[in-house]
DNA sequence: GCGGTGAAGTTGACGGTGTCTACCAATATA
DNA sequence: TATATTGGTAGACACCGTCAACTTCACCGC
């Protein structure tokens, strides 16, 4: 996995130990994202800060987006490194929580580049295969947990799909709800602010549980 | 909408009616918004759009940052708005899900400005105070609606507004993943883009029918 | 050795942006 | 009437992404 764009081209070209500016412009890149956000992000910033000409990393990155999908790249493969690598619970369920409390630490714990991969629009997802490769990779660990749930028989696939759907979507609110200071505005009581992970967990473990029959073919009216 | 480039051009605003160019940037800036987005918006453009100086506008917004935030009060009044002129339920829990659709519906008709309001970092809302009462005011509707389920007596105020975190939460994880192309690249079947939003307010409604023991007074482990 | 080749890096430009400053015209006020 | 305030203009500045031309230099066939 991880030895996958190593072997660019970029030759190392000379004798000397091979400094690889490309990937010394993304791990720069990297940090200023990480501490001003992906809108803080020039490349002529990155430049600087590798005391090279301005013009440099375009010999590396057709363009400010083509960086940018490199390093979504980059947050998505760490992203579900960090879900992999969760302690495994014994109890199915307890993994599944598990997962999720995963979910909103990373979030909690890399906030801007969490933004980036999931509160920014992709740059041209056709012209960047690779991002989308990365991304669904890391929904696929939610997936496969949750068809292996369902019993892992092609009929329950959809069910497993929607409530992989359910969870995302629970766990990106809650994590880009927290992430904007605006429940500081709120006025709400402590106790909100103690109990909003665990209840909101609580809640969705118990919507997981529940039954929903799933429409029969197409959209019916209520 | 035609007569709106009719008497600017520096016009001899005063006997006459008052063009009012404050206005007149706002509406131009969102429309721009509406249909690029936020990160498409210059305050050249506007200036542009209006055939005015590209100095102008900056006579009644001290810089872009105050433009954008009335224009997320305006954004966030609309949304309240749109919420509050919903028809009505006789059932408090039907009333509750025709906000949610009406939520998902405001976020699918205007995703540029969803995202404007949601999915922006704001602006230092200290210099904006407006904004946060206008957002504030958009969650009340929510809040109230979840107080009065509870009884609207104060011991239950926090449970009320766990609800209204935990709703939101999954809305806006359902409005900004649907918004997001993402959910084109995840090779879903048919069943599930078809049941995704009713499949996911029906777990909502379970899990809000379900009792969740809040933890006593601050976090305990797992 | 040698000239060609092509990749990596530099410099300079162009048009775009937000915003500071100075200026000007008209109105309101003393 | 003199002055201050308001609303709009024009020009600059620094920064941005990116295009184009230029230099360096390791490599390769001869």
């Amino acid at each position: 996995m991880a030895t996958k764009t190593r072997k660019l081209k970029t030759g190392p070209r000379t004798n000397d130990k091979p400094f690889d500016l490309r990937e010394a412009c993304v791990r720069a890149a990297r940090e200023v994202i990480a501490d001003q956000g992906v809108e803080g992000l020039s490349m002529r910033d990155v430049a600087r800060k590798l005391n090279i000409s301005h013009q440099a990393p375009y010999r590396h990155f057709e363009s400010r987006d083509h960086l940018l999908a490199e390093i979504m790249c980059r947050c998505f493969a760490d992203f579900a490194e960090h879900l992999d690598g969760r302690d495994s619970a014994p109890d199915l369920d307890q993994d599944l929580h598990g997962m999720g409390c995963e979910y909103l630490a990373y979030a909690a714990s890399k906030p801007l580049e969490y933004r980036l991969m999931f509160g920014t629009p992709w740059p041209e997802p056709a012209r960047h295969p690779e991002l989308v490769k990365y991304a669904v990779h890391a929904f696929n660990i939610l997936r496969h947990t949750l068809r292996f749930k369902h019993g892992d028989i092609p009929e329950n696939h959809a069910r497993a799909d929607l409530d992989a759907m359910f969870i995302w979507s629970t766990l990106h609110g809650m994590a880009s709800i927290t992430q904007a200071n605006v429940m500081d505005h709120l006025a709400l009581a402590p106790e909100v602010y103690d109990n909003f992970q665990p209840y909101l967990m609580q809640k969705m473990g118990f919507a997981l549980a529940a039954a929903v029959e799933l429409l029969p073919i197409s959209a019916k009216k209520k």
